[in-house]
RNA sequence: GCGCCCGUAGCUCAGCUGGAUAGAGCACCGGCCUUCGAAGCCGGGUGUCGCAGGUUCGAAUCCUGCCGGGCGCACCA
């Protein structure tokens, strides 16, 4: 029976060398087997070709340099064939001969295999590559083998990234926009997880600053029995309810355990350290809880005060200066940002004596490499973009080898709230805004992750409340669950009519049907799928592809009986669907961390 | 004013980093359940890819300039 996600296999690559790296390709004549490739080309097809291309290449054309990664893509039109490149056409002004020529000289030195058929120059100069049938059959054979590792590379090379996501303050509750943040960092962690790479997953909060100044005067208020409509409300204060909650469990005098604190509430009113203390501690718990509920979890969680309490904060400062980079006016100290690419220079040390928070925005990035963090990714709200420049120019001041490109950066766009028709304001200090809770509570955990990575990033998106609660057939998520859901009833079917799944019995020369054909190569895709979506950080093509499996799923099933009569041919439908299942289950459960249910 | 992001079918959006005839879903109309789950399938049509130039064998994709929308532009975070 199948058991879900109970076991964890994982197919183990040795790492590739510098050389493998840069060509795609190792030594090794035949790649079929080759132990030292990223990508395993016996699972991924478009690798293989890749492989087998790039490898002609080198031999028909000794004298010039072949790109690292050469253009293969899947054709549109089967009559183009399989796979298409256009290699021979990019290469004509370095070999100063026309398109046509170097493909056939390209094809004369492809090296025999038996997962290609035939290759066909056409029109200008593509290539197109017939695989043989049996390259798609082996296809099946591989996701039932693989498991839950199809679809895994080794292209990160167990090289370590941290990712930084969410990192909200902890003055109130995580909203829709935390939410798009947390959906797309975690899902961005899994890719690279799946791509090979060392992921940590790392939250940075502020819990010393202004905001947790207003904070504390705000929770102080509460306890003095205020409220936003009173006139000694302080000016600054965060007015939402969920505070007269905070107030209340510190006069109580209860315990909260976050995920990186504990504390104890003394219940004293007029102690404001305390009260600090507390609130961010009972605000972190709250974040936590909702984080959880979304299925999201950090390795790290990073604190602005640490920065200062062991001295990286300062230490950034003098090494800044001591680099050349800083001078004094008007009373303050500042940093020559424009020596970087910035717009304007930036003030670390106020003239009144404080650092602007860009300085352990700073030492905070410094440690992430100084951790030894090659490659880091922040994912964050666009509205921030402004800080990237003078983080960069920064990182550069300090003159220690951080790259000019050093961090990443992943935006994501607004997200504007509907509900009934309306327009749902986000304002943190009105206290009216939709928080992640709202919707994970009123639309589900599954549809809201779905929803919030199924856009790029890039694109200001709408979420509509109404639609995504919506259990009909407008909701795409469904769409996909139950594809595998009815696999799964397929299984249950055939035991009860002493049918059950034998895969020894399968014949899968008989899957010629188009919708098996279509199926099939849909499960080819996969592992192309994930490697790009984790080089592009494109998470929306996950839920994409997805949506294709699930449509070519779903044809298929109306198109034809599975339980035929036939042993060979009925073990062979079940084989396909069962690796059609164990796909689903990847992309859902291991990529987007949503369930796959088994029935709905 | 300056910077970043977005502009693709009536609506919501894909589009594999320059390829061959630009694709899905929703909405609308019509068909399919004594037969593995109808949360499903099949059929029906739509585009000056915001506009104008440029780069080249070839542009929705790259460059420039406009137009429209969003977000930033503190000795706030």
């Amino acid at each position: 029976m199948y058991a879900g996600r109970s076991t964890w296999t994982r197919r183990i690559f040795c790492k590739p060398t510098s050389d493998t790296r840069k060509h795609g390709l190792c030594a090794v004549p035949t790649l079929d087997f080759c132990p030292c490739l990223p990508r395993d080309p016996r699972a991924d097809l478009k690798a293989l070709v890749q492989g087998l291309l790039a490898d002609a290449a080198a031999r028909a054309l000794p004298d010039i340099e072949i790109p690292a990664n050469v253009h293969v893509e899947r054709t549109k039109d089967a009559a183009h064939g399989d796979f298409a490149s256009n290699l021979a056409m990019q290469l004509t002004k370095a070999a100063r001969r026309n398109p046509r020529e170097i493909a056939q000289a390209i094809v004369d030195a492809m090296p025999a295999d038996d997962t290609i058929a035939r290759v066909e120059i056409a029109g200008p100069g593509f290539l197109n590559f017939f695989l043989n049938p049996n390259a798609f059959r082996r296809t099946i054979e591989t996701v039932l083998d693989s498991g839950s590792a199809y679809g895994r590379s080794d292209i990160g090379g167990g090289d370590k990234v941290l990712i930084e996501f969410v990192s909200a303050n902890p003055t109130g509750p995580l909203h829709v926009g935390h939410g798009r943040g947390a959906a797309v960092g975690d899902v961005l962690a899994r890719l690279y997880d799946a791509s090979g790479w060392s992921v940590t997953r790392e939250f940075y909060y502020n819990d010393a600053g202004v905001q947790i100044d207003n904070l504390t005067t705000s929770v102080a208020a509460r306890c003095a029995g205020l409220t936003p409509a009173d006139a000694d409300w302080p000016e600054a204060g965060y007015r939402g309810e969920y505070l007269a909650d905070v107030a209340a469990a510190y006069l109580a005098g209860e315990t909260v355990t976050a995920d990186d604190r504990e504390v104890t509430a003394t219940a004293d009113a007029t102690d404001h350290g305390a009260i600090r203390e507390f609130a961010v501690a009972y605000l972190r718990r709250e974040q936590d809880e909702d984080l959880r509920a979304f299925g999201v979890v950090f390795d790290n969680y990073a604190l602005e005060s640490a920065l200062y309490a062991d001295g990286r904060v300062e230490a950034t400062v003098e090494a800044l200066v001591a680099a050349g980079h800083t001078y004094e006016a008007d009373g303050a100290l500042w940093l020559k940002t424009t020596d970087y690419d910035d717009d304007k220079d930036r003030v670390m040390r106020k003239a009144e004596g404080g650092y602007t928070y860009f300085v352990p925005d700073l030492a905070y990035h410094r440690a992430k490499w100084e951790r030894g963090f090659g490659r880091a990714i922040n994912e964050q709200g666009a509205d921030h973009h402004g800080t990237i420049a003078r983080v960069r120019a920064g990182l550069q001041a300090l003159d220690i080898g951080i790259p000019a490109g050093w961090p990443d950066y992943i935006l994501h766009q607004m997200v504007t709230v509907m509900r009934a028709g309306e327009e749902v304001k986000l304002s943190k200090r009105a206290g009216s805004y939709v928080t992640l809770r709202d919707l994970i509570d009123e639309v589900g955990r599954d549809a809201t992750r779905y929803f919030l990575v199924a856009r790029k990033p890039d694109s200001q998106q709408t979420f509509d409340i109404d639609l995504a609660r919506s259990q009909s057939e407008d909701n795409p998520v469904y769409y996909i669950q139950y594809a595998h859901a009815r696999i799964c009833a397929v299984f249950r079917q055939a035991d009860e009519q002493d049918l059950a799944w034998q895969r020894d019995d399968a014949d899968l020369t008989q899957l010629t049907s188009e919708h098996e054909q279509r199926l099939i190569t849909t499960l080819s895709r996969y592992p192309e799928v994930v490697a790009a979506a984790a080089e592009e950080s494109a998470v929306q093509a996950i839920p994409h592809y997805l949506r294709d499996l699930a449509d070519a799923f779903h044809s298929y099933y109306n198109a034809q009986k599975f339980l035929d009569g036939d042993t060979g041919l009925r073990n062979a439908r079940l084989t396909l669907v069962a690796a059609t299942r164990q796909v689903l289950a990847n992309g859902l459960i291991d990529l987007l961390g949503i369930s796959a249910p088994e029935r709905m």
